[in-house]
DNA sequence: ATTTAGCAAACTCCTATGGAGAGTGCTAAT
DNA sequence: ATTAGCACTCTCCATAGGAGTTTGCTAAAT
C-alpha cells in the first residue's frame, strides 16, 4: 500500500489539480509546479505506475489523467493537506449559532446550510435516533372544546406536538389527572419501547378513552419521528461542477443524486451504517452501497449521542480538505449547542460515547 | 380573438398531439386523426394562418409546428376537453386524506405529493397567511429546570412551538399568571399585529423578565410564521419531460425551475399575486413575472380563508386537462379536511353532557 | 373561393473526412 | 534512473454530403 515519494507526489498533485480545475492533468502540467526537477518523461513514467497500480486513469488513450476512486482514497487517507478555516468563515459560523435557536430542527437546518454553503457541496444533517431517547414527560391541554394539545418532551429535550379529537370535553381537572398517569406510567421508558407497548384496555383504573386517544397519538407521533427527517441544503451547489465535467450525463447524475436523497430513510441508514462505530470525521470516496450516491463521496461526523450524523456529499473531485475540516468544526459546535440547550433537561449528566 | 372552425380544430391538434409526444407535430401527422377529411396541404395552409398569427410556431423553417404561448392559452381557454379523475385516482386521494391527520402541516405535504405524483408536474401547497388569523391564546409550561414550553394557537387552529430559557426559575404559578396575562391582552388580535407590537417596559406589573422573554419568542416565532413554508414535492417528476425535449437545455431549465422554488416567499407571493381575486382554478401558461418560472405554467387553486394556495406547476406542455381537474378535485377535499379539523375551535360553544 | 396535387427548397440528423492540437508511449541516448 | 525526441492516438472543430422530413408555393381541380 505503499508508493515511491514522488510518485506520491505525481498522484497529489494530479488529484489536486483535479479537484481545482476539474480536468485531466497532463505530464507537462505537473512539471509546472516541480519547475524543471525533473523531466516530463519521467513524471510520464510514474504516471504510468500510478495507472498499472490503479490510482489513475486516462479518460482516452491519449489525453491527460484522472484520479480513480483508488486514487482519491490513497490521497485522501496520505496526502491531503488540512486547510483551516479562514476567518470569515468561522465568523459565518459562530454568528450563525449565536442567534438565540429556539428549535432544535432549526439549528440543524441552519447547520445543513452552513455546511453545503462553505463546502460548495450538499450539506445534510440526519438528526439523532430520536427512538432511542427516553420519554421525560408528556403534556396535555385543552386548547378548545374537545381539542387536546399534546406534547412529547424526551430527555433530549426534543418536543414534538400534535392535537387529539376527543369525543367528549374534559374538565381542566381531568386532563391533569391523565397526565400524571401517562407520566408516572411511561417516563424513563425509551420512545421505542412506547411504540411497542400493546394496550390492555381493562388493566387499570386509566380513564379509558382520553388515554387509550393519547397513547394511540404517541405512539402515531412516535412512528413519526423514528422515520427521521433529513435536513438538507444546498442542492444546487455540484450542478455548475457536475454540468463541467460531463454535460451529458450531468441531468442524469444530477437527478439520480436527488432520488437517492429523496428517500430519506435508506440514505440515513447508509450513512449512519457505514460510520460504524468510527468516532471522528469519516471521509468515503464514491464507496457507498446506495445505488444513487455510489459516485459521489460524503465527509461525515457525528455529534451528540443517539447516533446523529452531519456532513457533506459532493463529487468524487471535492474538495476534501476543506470539508474535512468544515465538517469537524461545525459538528463540534453543534453539539456544543446542544448540550447547552439541554443541560437543564438532563441535569448535568455528562455521557460519552 | 375567434378562429375559423377548422383552424381551431387544426390548433387542438397540434396543442394534444404535442402534449402527448413532446415533439414537432407535422401536417401529415394531424391528417391521420382526420383520415382524408381533407388533405395535407389544407392542413398546411391552416397552419400557416394560425403561424401567421401566433399560435404555433416553427423551431426550423422546414420542421412541424410547436405551439406558442399564445397557443397554450387559446387552447387552455377555449379547446380543453374537461378530464375526470379515475376511479384509481380518485381514491387514491380519497384514501390518503382518511388517515386521521394530526398536524395540518402533515396534511398539506401530502396534499402536494397527490398533486405531484398523478398530474407528473411539481406538485405544491402554500399555507394561508398565519399573520391574518387572529391569536386565539398561548400555552405556557415548565418542561425543565429554567425552561418553558411555548405554544401558539391561532383561530385557524395552528400550533407552532418553541422554548424559552429564562434566568430564574419560575413557579407553576407564576407561570399560570404571566400566560393569564398575555392572553387577556394578546387574545384576538392578529398575528401581524402582535408582531408589530412595541414594547413599554415599565407600563404595567406584568412580570417584566418572562413576560418580556416571552413576547420575545411569540414576535420570533411569528416571524418564522409569516414567512410561508412551502410544500413542495415531485421535483423529479418533469426530469424526463425536460431532457427529452431540450436535451441541452434541460439541466439549465431545471437548475432555473429549482431555485425559483427554493426563494420559497417570492414564488408565493407571485403566484398569490397571481391569482388576484379570481376564484376557482386559474391556469397561467408560462406568464409569470417571477424570472425562473416565466416558461412554465401554473394550474392554481385556492383553499380556506387567509388566501392558501394549492397547484401544480410544470412544463407549458404540461397535460393541463388533467392538472386542472385534479387541482380542482384536490382543493376541495384539502379545504373540508381543514374546515373540519378546524371546527371544534371556530365553533365556540359546545353542549355539555 | 376553396381545396388539392405536385414539386422545389430548407433544414435536421447522421456519417465521414481532414487538419490542428495536446498528450502519451516508446526507443535510444545520456 | 532519467531524458530527448518522435511517432502515434485521440479529441475537437469545421466542413461536406446524403437521406429523410416537412414546408411553401404554384398551378390545376373542384
Amino acid at each position: 500500500m505503499d508508493l515511491p515519494d514522488r510518485q506520491k507526489l505525481v498522484l497529489k498533485e494530479v488529484v489536486d489539480r483535479y479537484i481545482r480545475h476539474h480536468e485531466p492533468v497532463s505530464s507537462r502540467m505537473i512539471l509546472e509546479d516541480y519547475s524543471a526537477l525533473v523531466s516530463s518523461a519521467t513524471i510520464r513514467n510514474d504516471m504510468n505506475d500510478l495507472e498499472a497500480s490503479n490510482y489513475i486513469r486516462k479518460p482516452y488513450s491519449s489525453s491527460g489523467r484522472v484520479p480513480t476512486k483508488k486514487g482519491y482514497r490513497f490521497f485522501v487517507d496520505w496526502l491531503l493537506d488540512l486547510s483551516e478555516l479562514t476567518k470569515k468563515e468561522r465568523l459565518e459560523i459562530v454568528e450563525a449559532y449565536e442567534v438565540r435557536c429556539l428549535e432544535v430542527l432549526e439549528a440543524m437546518h441552519k447547520t445543513a446550510f452552513l455546511l453545503g454553503n462553505i463546502t460548495g457541496c450538499v450539506g445534510f444533517v440526519i438528526p439523532p435516533r430520536w427512538a432511542e431517547t427516553r420519554l421525560d414527560h408528556i403534556i396535555l391541554a385543552r386548547i378548545a372544546p374537545r381539542l387536546i394539545l399534546f406534547v412529547i418532551v424526551s430527555s433530549i429535550g426534543v418536543i414534538k406536538h400534535g392535537m387529539i379529537p376527543v369525543e367528549k370535553d374534559l374538565s381542566r381537572d381531568q386532563i391533569e389527572q391523565i397526565m400524571a398517569i401517562i407520566n408516572s406510567n411511561l417516563r424513563g421508558m425509551t420512545l421505542e419501547e412506547i411504540g411497542k407497548l400493546t394496550l390492555d384496555k381493562e388493566r387499570d383504573g386509566w380513564y379509558e378513552q382520553l388515554t387509550r386517544d393519547a397513547l394511540f397519538v404517541l405512539r402515531h407521533l412516535i412512528k413519526q419521528q423514528v422515520r427521521r427527517e433529513l435536513c438538507l441544503e444546498g442542492i444546487l451547489n455540484i450542478t455548475d461542477d457536475l454540468q463541467q465535467v460531463a454535460p451529458d450525463q450531468a441531468m442524469e447524475q444530477f437527478v439520480q443524486l436527488i432520488h437517492a436523497l429523496h428517500d430519506e430513510e435508506a440514505f440515513a441508514k447508509t450513512i449512519v451504517q457505514r460510520r460504524a462505530n468510527e468516532g471522528g470525521v469519516v471521509i468515503s470516496v464514491g464507496d457507498c452501497s446506495l445505488p444513487g450516491i455510489a459516485e459521489y463521496s460524503t465527509v461525515t461526523a457525528s455529534y451528540g449521542p443517539h447516533s446523529g450524523v452531519l456532513g457533506v456529499i459532493g463529487p468524487l473531485w471535492m474538495d476534501y480538505g476543506k470539508a474535512l475540516s468544515v465538517t469537524s468544526y461545525i459538528a463540534n459546535r453543534l453539539e456544543a449547542l446542544l448540550v447547552a440547550s439541554c443541560a437543564p433537561i438532563q441535569g448535568g449528566n455528562k455521557d460519552d460515547e
